[in-house]
DNA sequence: ATGCGCATGTAATCCGTTACATGATTGG
DNA sequence: CCAATCATGTAACGGATTACATGCGCAT
C-alpha cells in the first residue's frame, strides 16, 4: 500500500477553523506550524484541487480586478468526517532524520574543532527557535492554557519547549566533552 | 537547485569505516542508526551504483556459488574527500514533522480521551526507544565514552537520551493537563 | 526604482517507499 | 516444514521541492 499524503489533513484542519485561500494556508502554516510542519505552494494548490474533486472541500471564487481571483475554500461535512477520523487514528512511526547526528557520528574523520562548530551552530538555531516559542506562550493567558480549546495549541508549544531545551542541554554537554578531548589529544 | 541526496553521505561514511555490500549497509543502518536515520534497499543499491559511476566508491566482486555474488564496495580517495567536505559543512535547516503535534493542535475536534490515548501511545514508543539507547550506553566503557573515537557514537546516543526523555516528560505533563480538562468540562 | 505583499498556478525533477522478482542454506 | 538469513536488484508510484510564469498596488 502506498504512502498517504498527510499534508491534506493539515489543510483540512486549517479549513476546519475558517475558510481560506491557498495563500492564506501557506501563511498560516509558516506562522503557526513552522516548528513542526511545513508546506510549499507546489503542494498546497494541487492538494486543494484534489480535495475539491473528492468533495472534502468546496470552493467559492471572489472576483478581484487587479489581482488573481481569490479562491476561498471551505471544509464540507464529508471533509470534517475524514479529518476527525484521521485525528483519532494512532500516530504512525515517525522516521526522524537528524543530520547533525550523522555528521557527528563520523566526526573522527574531520578536525574536532569542525565538530564543535557544527554543535555550536545547532545550539544557536535551537535557542532562536526556543525564544520564538517563549513569546508565543506569554501571549496565552493562564486561563487559555488550561481551559478553553486553546489548550491544544498550548500543548504543542509545550512540546517544542521541552525538545528545544533538551537539544540545547545536549549541545552544551557535547561541546564540553569534545573540548576536553581536544585538550588531551592535541597538546 | 535541486535537493541533494543526503543518504549518499551516510553510505560513504559507513564505507569509510570498512568495505561493505549493500546488504551489510542496510543492516548497519538498522542496528546503529535506526533512531536517527533509515534507508531501504530501493535507495541503497541505486545509490551505490551512482557513487561508483562518480568514482567515489569502487566495487570488488566476490563470486559465490549458491548465492548472488557479493559486491563489496570500498570508498576511494575521491570519496573520502567528498565525505570530509560534507561533514564540515553546516547542518541544513531540518524540517521536522511531528504528526502527534498536528493531531493535538486540532484536538478540539475529537473527544479528549482520544487525544489522551494518542499521547499515551506516543509516550510508550519513546520509552521503548529510550530503553534501547540505555542498553547501548551501558555497553560503552567510561573510557570509550570520553576518549577514543567512540566518543562520537556516544554523543549521538546522548542526544537520543535527552530528546526521548524530553518527549516522555512532555507526554506526562500533557496527559495531566488534559485529564484535568476532562474532569472539569464533562462532569 | 526597488522590493514586498497579494494571488494564482504548472512542470520538472528528485527523494524515498513499496511491491515485485529470485533462490539456496541453515536452524528450530 | 517453515522462517530467517544471505544477497541481488528493478519498476512503479507517490511525496515534496524548486524553478518557472504572471502581474498589480503600495510603501520606501
Amino acid at each position: 500500500m502506498a504512502k498517504i499524503n498527510k499534508s491534506r489533513f493539515i489543510i483540512l484542519g486549517i479549513l476546519s477553523m475558517k475558510p481560506a485561500t491557498g495563500y492564506d494556508i501557506k501563511k498560516w502554516v509558516e506562522e503557526t506550524f513552522s516548528f513542526f510542519w511545513d508546506m510549499g505552494y507546489g503542494q498546497i494548490y494541487p492538494t486543494l484541487q484534489a480535495l475539491e474533486k473528492e468533495g472534502l472541500v468546496s470552493c467559492n471564487i471572489e472576483s478581484q480586478d487587479t489581482r488573481p481571483d481569490r479562491k476561498v475554500y471551505s471544509i464540507t461535512p464529508a471533509g470534517s468526517g475524514v479529518l476527525a477520523e484521521w485525528l483519532s487514528t494512532p500516530v504512525e512511526e515517525e522516521k526522524s532524520r537528524y543530520e547533525i547526528l550523522v555528521k557527528l557520528f563520523f566526526g573522527d574523520k574531520i578536525p574536532i574543532l569542525h565538530n564543535i562548530k557544527n554543535i555550536q551552530e545547532f545550539r544557536e538555531k535551537k535557542q532562536k527557535e526556543l525564544e520564538i516559542l517563549e513569546n508565543f506562550v506569554q501571549e496565552l493567558s493562564t486561563k487559555e492554557k488550561r481551559n478553553s480549546k486553546m489548550v491544544f495549541p498550548y500543548l504543542t508549544i509545550l512540546m517544542g519547549q521541552h525538545v528545544f531545551k533538551a537539544s540545547i542541554d545536549w549541545a552544551n554537554e557535547a561541546e564540553e566533552i569534545l573540548r576536553n578531548l581536544e585538550g588531551n589529544d592535541n597538546h
